[in-house]
DNA sequence: CTCCAGGGATGAT
DNA sequence: ATCATCCATGGA
């Protein structure tokens, strides 16, 4: 009978565990958004954001400073917030936030329709459907695209979860622990070798010092929204470890500024095989007034797309090409 | 192992 | 105004 307790015990704490797991799944009361003409997926790991982790079917990640869980079946988000430390931790999603954050009110029929037409840009635009740029926190973005110099997305991804466990603060959803960025006053009183330590290298320094600008006021990210193009990105401009490709990338998925065309490499390389072939010695300043003229007011939209369809589908420097051509699995 | 990455600041032409 | 060089780090 010893036996039959221990046996019992053994069963029961199975259970117990089987329930805890259970607890820790995606919990069935969801909120349902509609959410046509959208790819969950492709938008969180087209290298605009870099936070959110994949987990099983959904998405664990922030919005701001609320723990967020979302998964997509079909054209409908199923979503839900993690407790807040505010009044009264209410745990109800709010879909307005959501459809803001994910732009889901962008037109995309409309802007993809004012793409111009060639062999590049229609392959990228049928291959990114449901593509969205993202609203994303000012600073948030900011900071991050200053760790983004002379990174890979994964690295880039490594650098803003180091710094979101060692500075940020610790939130849960679903059981899961996620960790909101940390605001400018957290990282303007870090140290440069405590911001070394989270694998940013010489940008270290750079972050620090527009951390200080921002926290100080010197640089106030919110007002900025008024001003014009022009004179925004001048701003974004003078910010140590802030030059024309990251600038544009802020105006891009933080201020909504959507003709912003953000050039880096793999850009840069396809601009040169598809509309400069031959043409030695294009300057940069050329090349942005190119893209301006040609891909016009939604041109952030079309560079997106080049961008990730260039990613996905490897065009690389063409690499030792052996034996991609017919072997089989 | 080597290669390269969502670049920017700096100093020399 | 353009150009070369250096800057750290780690995934592929």
């Amino acid at each position: 009978m010893d036996r039959a307790f221990h046996r019992a015990m053994l069963k029961n704490s199975i259970e117990v565990r089987a329930g805890l797991a259970r607890l820790l799944d995606p919990p069935m009361d969801l909120t349902r958004i509609e959410a046509p003409d959208f790819d969950l997926a492709m938008t969180l790991n087209s290298g605009q954001v870099f936070h959110w982790e994949k987990i099983g079917d959904g998405f664990y990640g922030m919005i701001g400073d609320r723990a967020v869980y979302v998964e997509q079946r079909g054209d409908i988000l199923k979503v839900r917030f993690g407790e807040t430390s505010k009044p009264a931790g209410e745990t109800r999603a709010r879909p307005k936030v959501v459809a803001r954050y994910f732009a889901l009110d962008h037109p995309l029929e409309e802007i993809c329709a004012s793409f111009p037409r060639d062999p590049v840009i229609n392959a990228a635009r049928d291959f990114c459907r449901g593509l969205r740029i993202i609203r994303q926190p000012q600073w948030e973005c900011l900071a991050t695209f200053i760790c983004s110099s002379m990174k890979q997305v994964a690295h880039i991804r490594q650098i803003s979860q180091a710094l979101r466990q060692r500075f940020g603060q610790r939130k849960q959803i679903c059981g899961r622990e996620v960790f909101s960025f940390p605001s400018p006053d957290a990282l303007a009183r870090a140290t440069e070798r405590e911001l070394r330590k989270c694998g940013l290298g010489y940008r270290a320094k750079n972050l620090l010092a527009t951390a200080k600008r921002v926290a100080s006021g010197e640089a106030d990210l919110d007002s900025w929204r008024a001003l014009s193009e022009r004179q925004l990105r001048e701003q974004l401009c003078e910010l140590p470890g802030v030059g024309m490709k990251v600038a544009n990338c802020v105006m891009l998925f933080a201020y909504e500024r959507i003709a912003a065309f953000p050039i880096d490499v793999w850009i840069e390389r396809v601009l040169r095989e598809t509309y400069f072939v031959g043409g030695r010695k294009v300057t940069s300043k050329a090349m942005a007034e190119f893209v301006s003229n040609y891909f016009g007011a939604h041109g952030g939209y079309a560079q997106q797309y080049l961008f990730h369809h260039a990613r996905m589908t490897g065009k690389r420097k063409s690499r030792t090409r052996s034996i991609d051509c017919c072997h089989q699995t």
